[in-house]
DNA sequence: CTGAAAGCGCTTACAG
DNA sequence: CTGAAAGCGCTTACAG
């Protein structure tokens, strides 16, 4: 415990010092570097090391060794349990690879998002996996050329090369349209939260490709979206849900027989705003969701939802990410497509009315 | 554009050899010092760097500064929703704050947890925030003498001195009791996962304490405890409490009225295996959760239940974080306290049934 | 097997 | 207002 003055944390070179050795063996040592070094002296290093309570300092191996097993993760909002279950996808991976996750949340907003990313360039992660609000390829590009390694999920960003998880949005959305029209439905509405994203855009059009598909004129009366500027917030999604349902509920000259959400959260607001105008589903109006969040076939009724494998996204993105880093500039495409699961929310419309189905 | 060979990622001194002045001016004007620099050198220098590409490189300020804007994060289990909206009120304050968050979830396990905490130390963050699987004061205290301020939520570490968000478990568990008590209740079990947390062991005790004060025996016909050693996987609590529902249905000589469940996904698992033994909720058997996560209020029945406050939980946490940060050796302690959200899955026994109560 | 020395990119007393 | 120099904690050719 020879230590210096004010409770500074010893370095390699205090046990340096107190075994009578030079730093670089220390260094060998305490790194397992494999670099040979006399076993009576290593005991001794190791020995002191622990009894002085030694801590590796990171940063003055990052700084000198210019890598680092950091990986920025920018999402962009956590309050959508979808980006929740994707981070344990990625965080079970990371775990499993070795990294440690360092994780920016964007809050739905373009100028954080933008920020998030410079800071990650800024700490030298070794990558970075995100979906993007605003996609920009040269801010991307950016941190390609400083050597960063990128991954994007649930989007591809235009003029950009690098490893992604694809999800074909467009299929979900048809997939969504075709599952409705086959229960009879022909007047078909599309409830969401602002469009702000590629995938959501994506969602809508194969939306109206669906109803196109089958003769159904789209059109604004179709197409139920949020306003609010508040998204980000704990609860957006679902209270945005709540106020479409009004807002659905009081089209003219009548309401749709179903509504495909964006997300199952929407769902789930669309039919408590719903329940709140004496509107019955799948009675009145048929809901789909989109996700298949852990909770959705624990509610009732059971929703009805379009499959999005979030864990298996988040997952895979960390394969890739570091399958780009062990191979340097490898680009690989991982695809997951839309799995229908059919439940309860979902029925005939009204005329032609069968039994609905179980709860669980 | 006058750089190296190998396309090497310019430094604040490439930029001085550009302007013809030194680093030390370099660095004065790119990092706000507010240190006094000619305007024109200083135009000069902000526009080379621009035109460079330059990105300041945050390891080598961090050796130097020995300061760090980044807070190590320590969650057991991010497939517990309760988890994720306190890893979203942190987020969100430190957004605020400007700290970044390295996250490691330990999965439970205690190695794991141990390992993080090193990591983070290595790291060399200025503060961490940690609910652990099993609570080191040791381990913690080495972080404190290395200079990391510490804040824990939701337990105490016996013999460390820090912050720490409270919430008072027993009370929780006590309150449970009450409520089932109230309604009619004398046949009351509790049922969670492995007690492998403090905060769970609190939450028992209360019960416990609770049944004691109206003069009910414990005993371990009441309490019922998952086995599995799968936790931290996705879903891992749901499905311990469809387990659960088919010991508590299968109890001699008779299935107890009311369960007292240990989180709402818990809850959530019990009524789906109620549900699939013919078991109804809260007709044949009373259901009351503890956490009041966001869905909870969405199920059918919706959930009555306890609620623990994990957004303020979080939030607060990081508040109490940066004060420790700007104020070394402050020692603040924020509590929350229970609080009863009756709904629909609790109801008088069978014999006095009264009206169930609305289901919105 | 070991050490002296340079250097990773930055900041900051110190001297001018 | 500016620069030379030292140093944050570590690793690693290089020489022995």
């Amino acid at each position: 415990m020879a230590l210096d003055p004010k409770t500074r944390k010893p370095t390699i070179y205090d046990i340096a010092r107190i075994c009578g050795v030079s730093g670089a063996t220390v260094s060998r040592v305490l790194s397992d570097s494999g670099y040979p070094v006399k076993e009576a002296v290593r005991a001794r290093v190791v020995a002191v090391a622990k009894e002085v309570g030694y801590t590796p300092n990171a940063i003055g191996r990052m700084l000198r060794r210019r890598e680092s097993a950091d990986i920025g993760v920018v999402l962009p909002n956590l309050s959508n349990p979808y980006f929740t279950s994707v981070l344990l996808g990625l965080e079970t991976e990371a775990h499993r690879l070795g990294y440690n996750v360092l994780l920016a949340s964007s809050f739905r907003d373009p100028e954080t998002e933008a920020r998030s990313l410079r800071m990650l360039a800024t700490k030298q992660v070794a990558g970075a996996i995100v979906s993007l609000t605003r996609p920009d390829a040269n801010l991307l590009k950016d941190l390609q050329s400083g050597g960063i390694a990128i991954v994007t999920f649930d989007q591809v960003v235009e003029g950009l090369k690098c490893s992604r998880v694809e999800f074909d949005f467009e299929a979900a959305g048809k997939l969504a349209v075709a599952h409705l029209h086959a229960l009879g439905h022909r007047d078909i509405a599309f409830a969401s939260s602002p469009i702000d994203r590629p995938s959501r855009r994506s969602l809508q059009r194969g939306f109206l490709e669906g109803l196109a598909a089958f003769g159904i004129p789209g059109g604004e009366h179709r197409i139920f979206l949020g306003t609010s500027e508040a998204e980000g917030t704990e609860g957006y999604e679902v209270e945005n849900g709540r106020r479409l349902a009004g807002r659905l509920a009081g089209r003219s000259p009548r309401v749709p027989t179903a509504v495909f959400a964006a997300n199952d959260v929407t769902a789930f607001g669309l039919i408590q705003g719903f329940a709140a105008l004496g509107v019955r589903v799948p009675d009145d109006v048929s809901v789909l969701g989109f996700d298949d969040l852990p909770f959705s076939a624990w509610v009732t009724p059971a929703l009805s939802t379009i499959a999005h494998p979030a864990f298996e996204t988040g997952a895979a993105a960390m394969r890739l990410l570091s399958d780009a880093l062990r191979e340097p500039g490898k680009v690989t495409v991982e695809r997951f497509a839309p799995r229908l699961v059919p439940r309860a929310s979902c029925a005939p419309p009204a005329p032609w009315k069968a039994p609905q189905g179980g709860t669980t």
